[in-house]
DNA sequence: TCATCATATTGACTATTCTCTATATGATAG
DNA sequence: CTATCATATAGAGAATAGTCAATATGATGA
């Protein structure tokens, strides 16, 4: 469990605590749509779509690729499956914590706590 | 895909779009610990961590049992499941859109876009 | 009862995020 | 070339999130 590999799930994760960019992700998976037709499912202005397909871009969730005057979206499956496992990982009952493991109980007079 | 459980997963998604938030259900993957025990792993004061714990309770995620004088909090293995499961579906490749289906290529002088 | 411990709440401040209008860039079509 | 279309960037304002010191609450134990 590395910084850069946390750091990297983490981004993913802010990308996907909007519910805009949560639609976006979910009409992406249908298939590559430019971004002129992604705006037309909004209420909001080409300023703030461009916005949120920057944050879901560089997160990696989400794929750019230009065709003529168009840009295409694609959402990126082996990022999301990466995020999945993850996830899966820290929340995965284990004995030997893997990150911060320095919590121990101090308070030696108490009968309850450990 | 109703409204209140998209609601819902986006709390969990927020809750975890934070470092510290992450490192606090890192360590509960290991096991139930009273608040006094997390807040030594970290260097905020207690209020931050009281801040912090109600948004992974409220979530969902995390789930909290009065012992004495302590309060425990226990990570939900099941709404983590929950939310690895509704993140798999809504990106799981589709032929119908199930939201926002409206995208559809107004332009159609383009020779590119569809 | 009273002091102490564990946690929550309040209120203020700072930082970050989201959104918009206005403008820039870059490609295409006439 | 010039106009137009698709998208990005800049800058500003509003909303939300994160943090802390101070204080409140509620349980325990002497």
């Amino acid at each position: 469990m590395n910084l850069h590999e946390t750091a990297n799930q983490l981004l993913k994760l802010k990308a996907l605590s909007d519910e805009t960019r949560l639609d976006i992700i979910n009409l992406l998976s249908s298939g590559p749509l430019c971004a002129c037709d992604i705006l037309e499912s909004f209420q909001i202005t080409q300023p703030t779509l461009s916005y949120h397909m920057k944050l879901l871009t560089t997160s990696g969730l989400v794929s750019s690729e230009k065709a003529g005057k168009w840009i295409y979206y694609a959402l990126n499956f082996d990022e999301m499956e990466h995020l999945l496992e993850y996830l899966r990982t820290i929340s995965t009952n284990r004995s030997v914590p893997l990150v911060s493991s320095n919590a121990k109980c101090k308070h030696n007079t108490a009968d309850r706590c450990k």
